[in-house]
DNA sequence: ACCTTTCGCTACGGGTCGTAGCGTAATACC
DNA sequence: GGTATTACGCTACGACCCGTAGCGAAAGGT
């Protein structure tokens, strides 16, 4: 047994507390500056740490910011609100709510397209950030189809698809109106969303999208 | 009458070849480095013009590759299909093939990012790139109204606000799909969200999601 | 005491930025 | 044709940021 160290390692041990303090650092950053004017150096000094110890942690910038947006999304939960939309609309209002904070704004986007050319940063921002959503479209599922409000899927296949699909509309629906429209997810317009999502465009079993 | 030049101005034209080949150069700078490492001094070379020159046309990065990236949604069209399902997948798949362009993967989400900071660049691309998308779902709303497919809307306020959440639910998912989740958006997967998006998650009228 | 790792600091070459200045080219007006 | 006006290509520049190397000191284990 050596694990009293981290990885059980010899030597000076690393300052935890530098790590929150690089993250605190980059999200105010981000927020005054924006991504591209976003330095190492500046989140240094911010941090009170020597520029070095942040290339000692991470690569570069992008990981970085990954890493300081992700923490922003431990706040998600899915409370049981008794009903599918309902469970919707509650934690989409969660995700228009982190979405509205300048830090996940300006970040979030750019690493995104950071990562359509770094494989390696696609899988960190899928491990730290979409990971941990896709499993709440997951429990809201099992959820709804324990009510009897959605029809239990027999291929397991076939359910990852529906829920890779699910995840994509709510999520893009949110981003994109948040960053793109750049109009609020309010309590409004995430009704309208959750109604068109359960009962479709066309006014079937429930009223239509007016 | 003096507006033989441009906007009656005086002296030696700008020459108009030169926007094409810079933009294009642009484009071609997005595909092989990428956003971040996309220089102007590099785009000049490519283009082959001063570095000069491009500071005299355009502000600065962002605003030269908006326009560049918005040059390939001119290609959207809206043919009648006969149905809104049906006219909702073409317009849908598309959008998907110009996304999967790895000028616009880079190009847009990286925009984006930096119009959370800029209101104009914000307004630039919304006149250039999102309202063009929009007129289609206008135009694709209409037809399905004129089919008897959805109800018309008596209030003008509530139809815009209807158009809004279309829109942002079809261009957020099948961006979200494409750059986020980083799979293709081919023809299964469209169609599976054209079921959602017009039947709904629940089954309805229509077959379920599966 | 000794070893190992981290930390803060300084310094560096390399690259990009955005602008200024200059001479020249291309057009409109007279 | 001559002149005014604008666009163009080129060069050069200070400022900034990058990412790394090298050093001495600090903080733990054994």
């Amino acid at each position: 047994m050596q694990s009293r160290t981290p990885a059980g390692r010899t030597g000076r041990p690393r300052n935890a507390a530098a790590d929150a303090a690089i993250l605190a650092a980059t999200r105010q950053a981000l927020v005054e500056l924006g991504w591209s004017k976003l330095t190492l150096g500046d989140v240094a000094v911010r941090a009170g740490v020597a520029k070095t110890t942040l290339y000692r942690r991470w690569p570069g910038k992008n990981e970085l910011v990954v890493d300081a947006v992700a923490e922003l999304f431990d706040e998600l939960t899915l409370p049981d609100r008794g009903s599918l939309a309902a469970d919707i609309e509650g934690v989409v209002l969660q995700f228009a709510a982190i979405l509205a904070r300048p830090e996940a704004r300006s970040g979030l986007m750019a690493v995104v397209a950071e990562a359509t050319r770094d494989e390696a940063l696609r899988e960190r921002i899928r491990a730290s950030i979409v990971e941990r959503q896709k499993r709440l479209v997951l429990a809201g599922r099992a959820r709804a189809q324990a009510r009897g409000e959605l029809a239990p899927e027999s291929d397991p296949d076939e359910a990852a698809r529906a829920v890779d699909l699910i995840f994509d509309m709510v999520a893009g629906a949110v981003v994109h109106r948040t960053l793109v429209s750049a109009e609020p997810a309010d309590e409004k317009w995430v009704h309208g969303f959750t109604r068109v999502l359960v009962f479709g465009l066309t006014p079937g079993p429930g009223p239509g999208p007016g």
